[in-house]
DNA sequence: CCGCGCTAGTGCACTTGTTCACAAAGTATT
DNA sequence: AATACTTTGTGAACAAGTGCACTAGCGCGG
């Protein structure tokens, strides 16, 4: 493994895409494929190639011209780069509909991530187990936090709860919150908040749905591409 | 209601703030508030107020210097530039886990939106009541998207098979698509794609803990804003 | 009717991101 | 060893997005 070119500064962009790039050379490399071309990462990442390389180049120089980059050793590159060596435990908060999903959801653990404990403020639920795991009061989220290393926090409850919880994660230790709800939360310096919102994706559809409809006849075009961008902090 | 001023072209970056606007809005018009200026507007939705006054500017002059914007004026203006001025029935494709999940949601439809169908290719969940609503055969999807009048589409089945889905869909005449399986599909020109991605946005947020962790050495400062992009197509 | 205070709308400079196109650097072939 | 071919890495042009700072316009109080 090379050491990490430290100073450089990987942009915002670059980093939202290494998790593509990620998930096209695990799938590379169980077809025992060895190396692949920016091209063909490209195709594999929905991309471009230029950009391929561009992102690439950030985290150092580990092609070959005239062959392209080695499937094994650009994983270990990524991975190292997103942080991905070590598990990281997450708790989830607000056990519902949503929350049950996760809970229950293979995938979340397939790549680094584990789901280490479920909370939530309905008393019937405690003790419920959920995949595998039992549902414990928030109460206890901060000791489970601490317990269990956790820095990474899931919020699943009603948009209403979700500033409260919120700031229940921060005191408890948490520095990264992915946010289901429907709301604007805010964090304190040194949190990374990233969410995921569903009614803003289907009205982001509705948009360019209707455009195709009706504004169609003023003769404009319609973009090829859209780049969806929604906002997140690190405050 | 003003006409819509057509020959503009409203900017991705505003259309995917748009919907922000627009519950912010919604939450005002609940608490009786009749006129909101950019700044307060600004706060609700996590943005600064040059931006919302901007981006606002883009749908036409509908501000009141001095004054600020009239609440249920301004809704009326965005609801109509995002098409929810009319219901979206919308199919979901693999009840599973997360399938189940999105068809019990209440908040889907609350605004504007309606699931419509449900369909999965398991024989052993047909006929099954999810959320009110029967689990139709796959086979199906062609008649149910005509008869009920689809546009959307949700895919919530394995990422092996979204690719499949996703040409079923376009086939049935199916125009927007929300993408919750970790894989790139592609989709033909007209159709509207986008994704939803737990995994890449867990692997974000682990750059960014990793980074706090064992980068702050190199003593590079941290950006405040990070700006999520994952792509979308409108190809 | 005037002037003050407030806030929308926007020109402009700046930052970030994308894409092209090409030199550099490697492999393969003869 | 020389040449042909492939593919990376990157400078530079371009495009998109952001945010400041200022002007224009409205409401209100006197
Ligand atoms: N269900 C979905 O498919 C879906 C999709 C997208 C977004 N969302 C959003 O995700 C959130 C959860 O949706 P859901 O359908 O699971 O709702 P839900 O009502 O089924 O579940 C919410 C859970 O949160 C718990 N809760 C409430 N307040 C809490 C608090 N202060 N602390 C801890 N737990 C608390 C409740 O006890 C409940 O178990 C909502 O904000 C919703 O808008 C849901
Ligand atoms: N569960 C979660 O919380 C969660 C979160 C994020 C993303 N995802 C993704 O969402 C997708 C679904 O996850 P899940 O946990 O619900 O999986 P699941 O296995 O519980 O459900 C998948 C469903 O899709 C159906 N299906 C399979 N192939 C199909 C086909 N060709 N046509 C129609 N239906 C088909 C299956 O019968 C099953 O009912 C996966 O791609 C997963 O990675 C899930």
């Amino acid at each position: 493994m090379p050491d990490r070119l430290d100073g450089r500064r990987i942009p915002e962009a670059t980093v939202a895409r290494l998790p593509l790039y990620y998930r096209a050379l695990n799938e590379t490399a169980e077809r025992d494929i060895e190396t692949v071309s920016s091209e063909q990462l490209a195709d594999l990442a929905g991309v471009n190639a230029a950009k391929v390389r561009k992102d690439l180049s950030y985290l150092g120089s580990y092609g070959t011209r005239g062959v392209g980059y080695a499937v094994e050793f650009l994983l270990a590159v990524i991975s190292r780069e997103l942080g991905l060596t070590q598990d990281w435990p997450v708790v989830i908060v607000g056990i519902g509909n949503l929350g049950q999903a996760l809970a229950n959801y293979g995938g979340f653990g397939a790549r680094g991530f584990q789901v280490s404990a479920l909370v939530d403020a309905d008393p019937a639920k405690h003790g419920e187990k959920v995949g595998g795991l039992a549902v414990d009061p928030i109460e206890s989220l901060a000791d489970l936090v601490a317990m269990r290393g956790i820095r990474i926090g899931v919020i699943a409850t009603p948009a209403a709860a979700a500033q409260d919880v919120t700031d229940q994660l921060v005191d408890a230790g948490i520095s990264s919150i992915l946010n289901f709800a429907p709301a604007i939360v805010s964090v304190p310096e040194g949190v990374s908040l990233r969410k995921v919102d569903l009614a803003t994706e289907l009205q982001i559809l509705s948009y360019y749905q209707a455009e195709r409809k009706s504004r169609r006849r003023v003769g404009k075009f319609t973009p090829d591409v859209q780049l969806q961008a929604t906002t997140a902090k690190t405050s």
